[in-house]
DNA sequence: GATAGGGGTTCCACTTGATGGAAGGTCAAT
DNA sequence: ATTGACCTTCCATCAAGTGGAACCCCTATC
């Protein structure tokens, strides 16, 4: 199968694919011409790369699970461990971005929007520079 | 002032600090040493992005508040409207967290982790796989 | 005067995970 | 023969820094 037919079955793009094969994660064969060959478990690869990176994994992580995936003497201990290490991730993450969005929300929720200079928005991004210099002279 | 005394006081690390010299955020004085000689303004500039930087906003976005900020023919609107992207873009992103985190979430919740093989995350990772060709199929 | 340390400087490479584009080869059909 | 849709490689670019090498500056101490 071609590059192009992959990318429609797999849902990456030929590019991500190429790429993909750059950095070993598969290794398609090479037809008489030069084009990329995929067999069947290629394809299935490159969906299940879809799907971790989908979930976040990063490629290392999807590195692994590949490898655990072909490998008939893993245990399933070892998947759920990369895969709670990600879940950890994704709510560290959430709790960031949760903390920024009320900041952000009460911030723009105080700001008139109107055709005054006056701003809350600006006047707390720049009042932390006291802040700071506060904490380091308490420090 | 030099870049060790504006890196502690901005608390951004002074390698940051150069490279927002490097990309026009800030313009620091030289001294007779080649050294940077950071103004109070340069100073709360730092600060300034220090506090953008940490509710998300991407270095254009700071450099478009910064001119905002200096300008004192700005209206709160353009603020505002900056931010309510921002805020947008966070919300967007959270929401993304929170799918992934439940499908993982639910997988990770089904694997027994133990030293057998069988592993509902695999499985699922590669069921995707059939999903994608039957999408395909059907479309 | 030499030297050690703790600043500072520049520049280049690397990170993550692709993506865009140029220049050119292949293939099937007209 | 030539169009158009494929495919190939290679190089550059993105965000937002970070790490490290090689080298300069300044002060203090011996």
């Amino acid at each position: 199968m071609n590059i192009g037919d992959v990318a429609e079955r797999s849902g990456l793009p030929a590019k991500t694919i190429r790429y993909y094969e750059d950095i070993g994660l598969v290794k398609p064969l090479r037809s008489a011409n030069g084009y990329r060959s995929f067999r069947d478990r290629d394809v299935h690869k490159l969906a299940f790369l879809g799907r971790a990176r989908a979930l976040g994994f990063s490629i290392e992580d999807c590195r692994n699970l590949l490898k655990l995936y072909e490998d008939d003497g893993r245990t399933s201990a070892e998947v759920k461990q990369i895969a709670e290490v990600q879940l950890d991730r994704i709510d560290r993450k959430i709790a960031e971005l949760t903390e920024m969005r009320a900041t952000l929300a009460h911030l723009v929720d105080a700001c008139a929007g109107d055709h005054r200079p006056d701003c809350p928005i600006l006047a707390d991004l720049a009042a932390k520079e006291e802040e700071i210099a506060l904490l380091n002279e308490a420090g």
